[in-house]
DNA sequence: CCCAGGCTTTTGGTCAGACCAGTTTTGAGT
DNA sequence: ACTCAAAACTGGTCTGACCAAAAGCCTGGG
């Protein structure tokens, strides 16, 4: 019809979000750098990003960079976050095992299915770094650890929804995780030695492609805690 | 806070449309008119008017004069927005026909399990119900009769997590579902013929209770769908 | 009378370059 | 290694110019 400049600019924005180029929490270019880029002036990238955020896409601050917003975070405000009890209650613990369990499991699918090679990269030596260190770590750094290969699983797997949720799912819930791996090490006494391998298992999976092998092999990696839980 | 002078501006343009000084069909002052008039650079104005129009309230043409919206209009059209957003982007909405594979699997799953014995009877209930109707309904009929079975499937399985989420993406992502039923009714010219067999074998996997044949069921009855999605 | 055709004016869309106001980064100097 | 102020970002606003589409005007032929 009527193609405008700023509707053009803001159409190939919201492409480059939903196709996964730009992950929530990430930043976008400066507007006098998408000027250039993009061959038009600032104003018409002021108009577009503009309405970027009317729409609630991203996060604009004077002075500061503009984000990508969570898509999912404004619904996400329910009354489980923080209290200390929901985190330590066992049943809890357990349905955020079981959301995890699918959760990983669709993010290996896809990442399996859809990561770049560079994506592959990053994950392969992550998994590496991950296996030097030793047992000298505290069980905070461990769980962190654990939570930032299963993050760059998720981010690898150019899947919005997933992301976003994954996003928001592990900031809110780490209380609840944390605690079931304190837990786990308190009986066992150490590191359960399952863990290590079915961390390899999901690392080969992803590096050979296999994308039904990488869910199981996640899904079955967060199941095994769980049924450490239900013995207790 | 952090008055931007082009929000404040935005503010009483609106004042002056909630309060009818402002009518609907009504022309607005020019931009440089409104420039001079509220002492801002033209600038200024057209952020603020960029935004009156993102958010509906006018209709801006090249050219042409600025005039006010009738606000009803919006409301009826609500599931099919023209303009281009997040529902009707046809990868968007394979995004939530994985999601939503995954979900609905899961609570089927746990709903087979968990479910009490008056739950089933309202699932069964409402199962008859949905298998009597006619051909007579209109599209948005059909979405939403589907989105309330799926729904009771998911507050059955006694599962916080799943049930808050179910809820959210139901309510959030509506429009994307429902636009996925429409192009499947377009192209297919009717309601697909497997649907009402899929999701017979959902009902009787849950009423006997056989939790991986529930989860198999409501998980392949939405990827059939996706299926549908990816041959256009 | 009108009303069809151009001509002029007015409107929104885009551009360039400048300056202000916050944030983030950098680099002493301790 | 730390603190903290300068410098180098970022977005917000202003100015004045030009282009393109719509609306208004105006004139000449029915």
């Amino acid at each position: 019809m009527k193609p405008n400049l700023s509707d053009d600019l803001l159409q190939q924005l919201k492409e480059s979000l939903f196709t996964g180029a730009l992950l929530p929490g990430a930043e976008l270019m400066s507007q006098r750098r998408m000027s250039e880029s993009f061959g038009v002036s600032r104003s018409t990238v002021r108009e577009a990003v503009g309405q970027m955020e009317a729409q609630g896409y991203v996060d604009v601050r004077h002075g500061g960079k503009t984000r990508v917003k969570n898509l999912l975070e404004p619904h996400f405000n329910m009354p489980l976050g923080e209290g200390k009890a929901l985190g330590d209650n066992p049943e809890f613990q357990r349905q955020v095992l079981d959301v995890r369990a699918m959760l990983e499991g669709e993010a290996a699918f896809y990442t399996a299915q859809r990561a770049t090679d560079d994506q592959l990269k990053a994950l392969d030596a992550e998994y590496r770094k991950m296996q030097q260190r030793g047992q000298r770590e505290t069980t905070l750094a461990k769980a962190k650890e654990d939570l930032r290969f299963h993050m760059m699983i998720a981010e690898s797997s150019h899947h919005l929804l997933i992301i976003a949720f994954s996003q928001l799912f592990y900031t809110r819930f780490f209380n609840a995780i944390y605690g079931v791996l304190s837990r786990t090490l308190k009986t066992s006494g150490r590191y359960p030695e399952g863990i290590r391998a079915q961390h390899g298992a999901i690392h080969q999976a992803i590096m050979n492609r296999d994308a039904e092998a990488a869910r199981h092999a996640a899904s079955e990696h967060i199941l095994y805690t769980r049924r450490h839980l239900d013995n207790d």
